[in-house]
DNA sequence: TTCCAATTGAGAACAGAAGTCAAATCAACC
DNA sequence: GGTTGATTTGACTTCTGTTCTCAATTGGAA
C-alpha cells in the first residue's frame, strides 16, 4: 500500500468514525491525524504538542487527548504504556501487523517485533486457563546495543 | 519450604535490607509486611491500606507505600501495573519462580503462568535485536471462565 | 538515660489525564 | 450567502494515584 493509499485509507476510516458518532471535522484535528500519522514513532500527548507546537501554537493540549482518544477508537492509533509514566500513542496503518516491544530503558528507544510461535504459545496458555484473551501485551525491557555499549544505564 | 521457613526467610532478607541501608525496624513495618506476606495477593497499596485498617487504623497510607518500596528494593515484593491504574504488589518469596499473568478485564482476578518456552523465545527475540534484557512483561488480557460464562464484560 | 538520625502520619504537592465552560466553529438547512 | 444549533475549542480547574514535606515521635547505639 502506497503512503497516499495509506493516507486515503485513514481518512476514510476517520470519516466515518465521525459520521457513525455524530462528530464533526475541524482544522485543529486535522493538522493532529496528519502530523500523528507521518510521525510513526511511540508519541505521548505532550510529545505530539510539542511537536505541533512551533506551527500550530494555538492548538491545545486538551484537544490533542480528545483527538487521540479518538483515533484510538476509530482503530488508527493504538494506545502503549510502557514503564515511563506516559500513554504513549502509535499509529496503526490498514496493513500494520500485531507487534510486540523491545524498550530501552536507557534512551527510551524501542524497537518492535513480530512473533508467531509465541503468540500461539500464548493463545495456548489462555487456551488452558479457560480466559477468552482479547488483548495482551509483551514488551521486553533492557539495554539497546548502543546504550549497552556506552554503559549508558539511565535516561 | 515451610511457611516458617519463609516466614524466617523474609525476615533474614528484610533485616539485611535495613542493615546494609542503615534503616530502622519499626512496628508500622513488620504490622505492614506481616500482613502482606500472609495476603499473597497482587494487593495495591490502598487494597492493603483498606486491609490494615480496621486492627491498625492509626497506620497511614504513605508508610504503606514506603514498606512497599522497601520491600520492592529488598526482592521482598514485586510490582506489577496492569491496566487498572493502580501499582500492585505481590510477594515474592525466596522459592517463587518467574510467572506472568492472566487477568480477567471484568473481575479483576489474576491468575499466574509459567512458560520457559516463551521466556526462550524473547531471550531469541532479544539477541536479534541485541538488546540486553533484565525485565520483561507478559499479561494476557480478556475474561476469566465465569465472567465468559455470566456474560459479565466490565468490572 | 541520652542523643540524634530515621520514621511517622497528616496534609500538601505533584503529574498525567480528564472534566468544565464560555466563546468559537462547523455543517445542515433555507 | 445567512441563520441556527449542536459540537468543539483552549484555558483552566479538577481528579487520582503516588510522592514529598515537616514537625513530632521513635529506635537503638552508646
Ligand atoms: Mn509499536
Ligand atoms: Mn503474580
Ligand atoms: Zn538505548
Ligand atoms: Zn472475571
Amino acid at each position: 500500500m502506497s503512503p497516499h493509499d495509506v493516507q486515503e485509507a485513514v481518512r476514510q476510516t476517520y470519516q466515518a468514525y465521525l459520521t457513525r458518532h455524530g462528530l464533526k471535522s475541524t482544522v485543529q484535528r486535522e493538522i493532529i491525524i496528519k502530523r500523528f500519522v507521518k510521525s510513526r514513532g511511540h508519541l505521548s500527548a505532550d510529545e505530539l504538542y510539542a511537536a505541533l507546537r512551533e506551527e500550530h501554537p494555538s492548538i491545545g493540549l486538551a484537544t490533542i487527548y480528545r483527538t487521540l482518544k479518538i483515533l484510538t477508537e476509530a482503530g488508527i492509533a493504538r494506545e502503549q504504556r510502557f514503564n515511563d509514566g506516559f500513554t504513549r500513542y502509535e499509529f496503526n496503518g490498514p496493513d500494520d501487523r500485531h507487534h510486540d516491544h523491545l524498550v530501552c530503558t536507557a534512551c527510551g528507544r524501542v524497537e518492535e517485533f513480530e512473533n508467531r510461535e509465541i503468540e500461539r504459545l500464548q493463545e495456548e496458555v489462555a487456551n488452558i486457563h479457560g480466559f477468552a484473551i482479547n488483548d495482551h501485551k509483551l514488551e521486553l525491557y533492557g539495554l539497546c546495543p548502543d546504550c549497552a555499549r556506552s554503559g549508558r544505564n539511565v535516561g
